[in-house]
DNA sequence: GTTCCGCATGAATCGATAG
DNA sequence: ACTATCGATTCATGCGGAA
């Protein structure tokens, strides 16, 4: 099969209206949190949050098709010694837009930043907010079924501590690279307990997120030919993980910077690429 | 020091009346949840609940002390598909009365209810949210500090008492023997997500949370002979823990079932027993 | 080819200092 | 008074180099 990845430069607000009604199975995107990132995106004020995010939501929720879901990956920060609210306000927003707000789902970063204040402890969480068009959406549960935990004991006696801490990371993923040694064994659903480790000091490009969490909502959400989109698509790995599980995919991200190591990365022969001084071509679905 | 262990029997919204203004040093809570079927005793349908709860919350804010911190375990339903809104509103609405919405903890359950739906999986997280009434609250950090590394003490916790007294020279691998190494470990802060079990042991009475959970918000922002109130104290679970780690406390019931039967589990010596038809007594502060 | 050890690096937050 | 910038704090992880 033929798998396309289309990669825009540009602002998502105005390359969504490119995009066409009812034709994507999945967005999964984590987009600029407010008043964060500022060296490479604006900066967002958490009062303007809800209005800036309202207008792409909406275009959103016009390019998802009715079976499909749209994954939101975002934080809310500290301001004053307060959590802001401007997260929640949101999804009362988006829903007022149509959208059904399905489930929450939680992402436990294993190493989160470090630091220490008199007030509060290290931020070890973020939510993965899952919004959907109707109530009949495609899920894939057994995609990302998970082995049941007795393979720990048969381990244990082997492996040293470090090799047995990593592995066990990499099981509540349930995309260790050992998976293929648990093929066979029993299976069981998993939670809406995410429990995956930031992946840092990679010096091939810095995301926001590891692979395993867009790889596990792709395989929850999708099948392979699906299209996958992100409209923040930062490093990629979105995409990167949409391609390797044969998924068609689409990214938008507003910095030149992002747009050219994204292209430079991925497999050029399945590239489309679309830029603001080109024609925008019809985009068919995948 | 003589602990005193407080038992109302009546409606929270009546008795928080009684108590005196800035008199509580914690506030730990799991009210009702709310419940679709309106003939239930004791549910609040959702789409009242913020409504029945503001009145309460504001007599809270009233009797917490400005050092104070009130921790509320809740987590939203589903109805129709879709998680509700209440607990988001509810954040809201606490705001504009005057709470500050400090910070979200996560309590993970690690073995949460089982079942299997076709568009969704198990809940496994509650939201803990913590509330203030100024930013200067106390937090005793030092008394919830865990070993190096979580999955050092995720490791601890799983291991069984067997595993754990077990002889070094019993254990070819140095397995037990590196775990007792691990305890003298120097400690570091935890993080805002508690990965507990929830209780499953025999117990006559189903508790709504672990132990654990009250244990460590009262080790949190309390010290011995600080002031704990429970204003849908149920099985006494919070009140328990507060008696056994030397704090005062205050529970409350509505159901006189409840409060029998927490009243008969409680070290009778430190009990005051308050019930409606008895002249309510002035409190003291801890 | 393993295992072990050192080190850089994070969607962070606070408090102080400066405009 | 209010906002902007900056240093200090802190720890799990992956990577590279050494044994």
């Amino acid at each position: 099969m033929e798998i396309r990845t289309q990669l825009f430069h540009g602002d998502a607000r105005e390359v969504l209206k490119q995009l066409p009604d009812d034709s994507v199975d999945l967005i999964f995107t984590s987009p600029p949190y407010a008043d964060q990132r500022k060296k490479t995106y604006g900066g967002i004020h958490p009062d303007e949050y809800v209005e800036w995010f309202l207008p792409i939501s909406a275009e959103l929720l016009r390019v998802l098709k009715p079976t499909g879901t749209f994954i939101l990956n975002i934080k809310e920060k500290v301001v004053k010694g307060e959590r802001s609210t401007y997260v929640i306000e949101l999804i009362l927003e988006m829903r007022r837009q149509g959208w059904l707000w399905t489930e929450e789902f939680i992402w436990h970063k294993k190493n989160c930043y470090p630091g220490k204040w008199p007030n509060r402890f290290r931020d070890a969480w973020e939510r993965l907010l899952q919004f959907n068009k109707s109530r009949k959406f495609h899920m894939y549960q057994e995609a990302v079924m998970v082995p049941v935990c007795d393979w720990a004991k048969t381990r244990l006696r082997k492996l040293s501590e470090t090799d047995l801490k990593r592995d066990e990371s990499k099981v509540g993923s349930g995309f260790g690279k050992r998976i293929a040694n648990w093929i066979g064994r029993e299976k069981v659903y998993p939670t809406n307990v995410l429990h995956l480790a930031t992946e840092c000091s990679n010096k091939k490009h810095s995301a926001a997120f590891p692979e395993g969490l867009p790889e596990w909502f792709i395989r929850l959400f999708t099948r392979p030919g699906d299209v996958v989109l992100d409209p923040f698509m930062g490093s990629g790995t979105t995409n990167m993980v949409a391609q390797r599980l044969h998924r068609h995919s689409i990214g938008i991200d507003i910095k030149k910077e992002y747009y050219d190591m994204v292209r430079a990365e991925l497999e050029p022969v399945k590239l489309v690429l679309f830029e603001p001084n080109e024609s925008y071509g019809a985009l068919g679905n995948g």
